[in-house]
DNA sequence: CCTTCCGGTCGTACTAAGTACGGCGTACTT
DNA sequence: AAGTACGCCGTACTTAGTACGACCGGAAGG
């Protein structure tokens, strides 16, 4: 049409297009007209690389898997869980959209089932019986997705915390709930505080847990 | 109209009605004219008790959040903690579309706040340090939604389990993920297993840390 | 060089959903 | 009996997913 010749559509290209709308405006953002715009294309022209809108969350979900760090294989269970755990976390926070999605696909792609298989070879060679394996990828996952969960739901950055609480607090009656109050003004208020240090207080509690329960 | 007097609708009304659509058909079902429909009444009257949608998730997940026990008072912290874990969990099943936006709520309605005052209560009534209670209340509560946010996200029951693994297991190339098959036949085939009970191998993880990490 | 064919793009249009605006009926007040 | 206010709804506009089939430009074959 113009001179300038246009990149062919492929689906990695569409796929990227959708995870920039989703990081710019959320995953209510994401509609087959707002990714056809980002591509610089008419919004029919994208059912020729996918099926439909749930193939687009098929696929950016599996690209985000894949932007998630296999446990190294170099190091014991326990810093390799580690590592994972944190390049999980970082990567569910520059796309917080994703979290509810992560385990939600009844069509894995095949990142997500490559991490899953790395994760249960961490375990496996770091000693786990296959139950307790189970049990750890259970609790570890809740973990992470629900971390990123509440994460992503913050209304305040540390940035503009104080105004944002300022603004919350005014909204009910202080009486009514002194323990909120006090953990607000106590802990939340107090400088330094930033929620994303909570990680890794639980994930070391987890994982000193999962190393008790180690047979042997 | 008819002869049949109709209830006046109500707030309380509409939120029942809409959790029965989203219980019913998950959260995309619910739409302004699904839970019009649910009513009996036409999709604008329901302008006249709520702003708009979002308005309606608000109301919803703030009666969520009412149907979750409040850690019992008359007992040590670790046994209320667990109540009030097993209830949310219990809650979260019954209505499992809500996870995603128990914390994501911009304006918490009463009983969300009265229940993470009475949480932070149990606490700190527990010896918790302000800071330990902060922690503390991160971990479970990341814990039990990002368990509820998992086993939301499975794609078969206990009962299905059988057939929907087979259908699983023949998607994908079963030599290239060992570990995957390993687990599912080895662990998830196996009779009795539910993942369901999960839960309390991580929840009692995460009380016992907390008590390990408990001062004095 | 021209024709044929095909993969990929797009125009049109239908359906579903959120919701603005204003009408209208019923029941209670005075 | 007339006014009034509240709550219900008819209509219609906008945005979104997507079915259907046309169109176009380059590759393949004569």
């Amino acid at each position: 049409m113009t001179g300038t010749q246009r990149e062919p559509l492929t689906r990695e290209r569409l796929f990227a297009a959708a995870i920039a709308v989703a990081d710019t405006g959320g995953i209510a953002a994401l509609t087959i007209r707002s990714v056809a715009a980002e591509l610089g294309v008419k919004p029919m022209s994208l059912y020729h690389h996918v099926a439909n809108k749930e193939a687009i969350i098929d696929g950016i979900i599996d690209v985000v898997f894949g932007e998630i760090d296999l446990p190294p294989e170099d190091v014991g269970w326990r810093p390799a869980l580690n590592h994972r755990a944190h390049s999980a976390r970082a990567v569910l926070r520059r796309h917080p959209w994703a979290t509810p999605f992560m385990e939600s696909r009844s069509r894995p792609g095949p990142a997500t089932l490559r991490h899953h298989d790395a994760v249960l070879a961490t375990l496996r060679r770091g000693g786990f019986p296959i139950e307790l394996a189970g049990h750890a990828y259970s609790l570890l996952d809740s973990y992470i997705y629900g971390f990123a969960l509440e994460e992503a739901a913050l209304p305040f950055t540390p940035q503009n915390l104080n105004q944002s609480m300022a603004g919350f607090m005014e909204q009910f009656p202080a009486e009514e709930y002194p323990h909120l109050v006090e953990f607000a003004v106590q802990r939340v208020l107090q400088p330094g505080y930033d929620y994303a240090d909570e990680f890794d207080f639980g994930l070391e509690l987890i994982l000193d847990g999962l190393e008790r329960r180690l047979p042997g």
